[in-house]
DNA sequence: CGTGGTCTTGTATACGTATACATCACCAGA
DNA sequence: TCTGGTGATGTATACGTATACAAGACCACG
């Protein structure tokens, strides 16, 4: 007969596995009543509860997890997907981490560039809950076959073209329209801007809320001065420098996310620009690093906090029996007025860019 | 009889999950079969094997990761713990995703700071196959613990008192004594530092190298000029101010970690002070912000890609059976010359600041 | 035509837990 | 004393998969 004791639970090469059997044998009760005192179950006798919770103390019971959640078909395990090539990735999975921990969640991670089959084969699998997606390009599959599979899911910071799901975003048409207007005040009619990948939501809304922005304040945009690539530093970077090229170049610059911002800083820094004396710049997000003296970065800030509690709740709702239609939650962008933009006081500046003088706003 | 075609796999408010026996079922051969046709067993029959597959396709069938996982007592899933406080993180997770990813193996973080009880049931639970533990204090009981289990972890980056556990490393010692000398050498007599955590491997050995490097080229480090705290930015731009604010003010700052001293600088850019002829600067890990324009920071390379393929090709051969003794592997660490150390000309600054002459040396 | 072997498939079972149901002890009330 | 009820525990089973073992089909060869 297979399962004696002494040959269950052993994994190679480790320590024998204490299971609730052996602490039933220990206490001289069945296991469905180790179960049942393990999980506060109110029908078990006060004192059998402690003799049981005694000994497996005292042996070092620990409920097998694979064992459980495949009684229960559940994990209470969350992945989340993100874009691990943005660096705003580490903000929102520390916080998520704490608050999935905090409701008794462990989170996995998935790289959204990893196969989207294997990620597919992991999610439908039963391997998580629930998924958190927080960076989808806009043609992305993965959501709709999610909801085909129904597993629970929801979209933050990003949408989706089509597919009707929960999903927490900022309001990236208005912040983009804000800033827009920031740079119209300031005074500035020679604008350039670092768009976004025009795949994502949030590239392509942003863009569009500061196009809007700059026609109602009667700026135009020459393609001249437009650039697309990535959220990131590399961007930035060696896009403003691009742009700088130009003939009639432009005197602020509206940077997509703060990223992009933080790198065509860089890269003024390199070329001895003065800011926002030469050029003015605005970013959008508000990263900690926007608050820093090196940047002192004037952008739009992005509530990542509460959109991310908002989706955490629209998450567990999902998983606690909520199947009213898709959401979509939608919070404000408020400008955060810094060092990075002026007041243009005189004329702007012909090629060899002079100083304007400093009128920082807040 | 319960458990009909039907009632099975049913989610609660989810499709039906298709299992094994429905493909079964479908093709007409029993559910060992379809079990050992995905697998690509051998001892199937070609023919058969394309029916199953195709039969799986048709029908959207997606093994139960729950119950593999079950079944084989292994989740294929390795766990990391992380400081969350700690910035470095993020860079050590997003490469381990995709080793671990590459090999099949999957990644759920768990953060240092969470309830060290749970976090230890968790992972005696069958939880995770193993465990890389990526910042752990000195005085962390979870190595312990795991060994005890018989747990597989390495540790990365930190190492601990008295456990004999793998462990990847950078030779920080001598990473601080490098430091030391080559500020020594730079010229500086008057220098301070600021100090990470004692309690960690890395906060205490760099300090302690870098104490030996000062008194090997006979420069003093008075308590004055030295300030303990975390390995953060808030440390680095507040303890910056507070060094400066002594009597005898030093002109160079050895900082323990590239964010303490990215902290630093942006303290000095506030307080109006040229880097490095005001003040000089060395950081330590060499992020990639450190080669920005804006810091352009001398510090110390830890090669991190190669300790954290290092520590997992360690697991992975621990997962496969090996028990050779626990084994420290130390990285050698190298300086980087960039802006923010110079060398000192005249005779370093008393109280007001005086202009040194600028002689970057990379 | 029987025998032994190879290929292929089916049958049965185990992994550890949670829970529906059965059972048993005990006590109150008639 | 018997009945019905309640409280506590035991018994049996299911979750989906992987695999040891049994067994059947088929062929080659004597």
């Amino acid at each position: 007969m297979p399962g004696e004791a002494g040959t269950r639970g052993v994994r190679a090469g480790r320590p024998p596995q204490v299971d609730s059997r052996d602490v039933a044998a220990d206490v001289g009760v069945s296991q469905a009543t180790v179960s049942r005192a393990l999980r506060n179950d109110p029908s078990v006798a006060e004192k059998t509860r402690l003799r049981v919770q005694e000994a497996a103390r005292r042996l070092g019971y620990v409920p097998n997890d694979l064992g459980r959640s495949f009684k229960n078909q559940a994990t209470h395990r969350i992945a989340f997907v993100a874009d691990l090539d943005n660096p705003l990735w580490s903000l929102l999975v520390a916080q998520a981490h704490d608050e999935l921990a905090d409701h008794g969640y462990t989170m996995t991670l998935l790289a959204e560039h990893g196969d989207p089959v294997k990620i597919l084969t992991y999610l439908a699998g039963g391997w998580a809950d629930a998924v958190i997606i927080s960076s989808a390009r806009l043609d992305a599959q993965l959501p709709q076959m999610l909801s085909r599979r129904g597993v629970p899911f929801v979209l933050v910071n990003r949408t989706l073209a089509g597919t009707a799901a929960d999903a927490v975003v900022a309001d990236n048409i208005r912040g983009g329209r804000a800033a827009a207007q920031l740079l119209i005040e300031a005074g500035h009619t020679r604008v350039g801007a670092l768009f976004g990948p025009p795949e994502t939501s949030t590239g392509r809304d942003r863009e569009l809320g500061f196009r809007e922005g700059l026609a109602q304040g009667g700026v135009s945009l020459p393609k001249s001065r437009v650039l697309h690539g990535e959220f990131d530093y590399a961007f930035g970077r060696t896009a403003l420098s691009t742009l700088l090229r130009g003939r009639y170049r432009p005197t602020a610059v509206f940077c997509t996310n703060d990223i992009i911002a933080v790198g065509a800083i860089n890269a003024a820094h390199e070329l001895g620009l003065r800011i926002p004396d030469d050029l003015a710049l605005t970013g959008f997000d508000d990263l900690e690093e926007a608050s820093w003296p090196v940047y002192n970065l004037t952008t739009m800030k992005v509530p990542f906090d509460a959109m991310l509690s908002s989706a955490i709740r629209m998450l567990l709702n999902r998983l606690a029996g909520d199947d009213s239609p898709a959401h979509v939650d939608v919070h404000a962008v408020t400008p955060v007025l810094r060092g990075t933009h002026a007041m243009v006081r005189g004329v702007a500046a012909e090629m060899p860019p002079a100083a304007a003088p400093r009128a920082g706003r807040a």
